[in-house]
DNA sequence: GAATTATTTAACCGATTAGTTAATTGTAGT
DNA sequence: ACTACAATTAACTAATCGGTTAAATAATTC
């Protein structure tokens, strides 16, 4: 499992990490900022930033003893691209199920009664 | 993590589970067909069905001793609703490279020589 | 240079994952 | 009923994951 997406997924597969993403896209924090919200320690926090940054979803600076985090949202186009791949797949069972859903008041619409 | 986005999400972070996908947007196909391209064994080709199924992503139904895997596609359109909040992002940043580049551009085009 | 603050690394733990082989279930055909 | 085929379940293993606490590193300030 070494490929980009794959990395990517695996590192959007958690709720915290896609907290801090929602955090950072608010723009660029510190460590402790991210890390108040959560019921974690530092270290877990770091650990995340981690599997974020090897996916490229985040990259850090330096400032002063701060490490300021960025969103990198690069990888996440990839995700877009990927699955809108499927986009008509979701759009076509709609559309079957409209079509489906049509026919069948068509069909019931002429005489009520029918069960 | 027991949200469905994550869980949909883990189940995306697998090559061969998006390569059965990938399979099933071309047709409804039986675990065997599903198993033939990998170099696995067919009780993994099964987890990794199930893990498919328990994200949604797949059904099955029954057809004699077969059981045709089906592509559901209506998880992926919430990937598709997530990943597009941060579209603005990567979108943003390009803009801004281009911006970047083009100030490069005006600023060096005027005199070559300098290095 | 000693103390403080922000962050990371190390070492550990229990749960989950992705695979295996062997045994089991379900359906069809004879 | 017996056989064959499709698929799943069971039992096991090695690796990875998400968290912990304690120790280490980096930069600032006094």
């Amino acid at each position: 499992m070494t490929d980009q997406l794959s990395v990517t997924f695996s590192a959007l597969a958690d709720p915290t990490r896609r907290a801090i993403l929602a955090r950072l896209a608010k723009g660029e924090t510190t460590v402790m900022q991210l890390a108040q919200p959560f019921e974690m320690s530092l270290p877990a926090v770091t650990k995340h930033l981690k599997v974020l940054q090897k996916a490229g979803l985040v990259t850090q600076s330096r400032q002063a003893q701060w490490r300021p985090c960025r969103l990198e949202a690069k990888p996440l186009r990839q995700v877009a691209d990927w699955v809108g791949e499927y986009r008509r797949f979701w759009e076509e069972r709609l559309d079957r199920l409209e079509e489906y859903l049509n026919e069948l008041q068509a069909k019931e619409k002429p005489d009520e009664q029918a069960e």
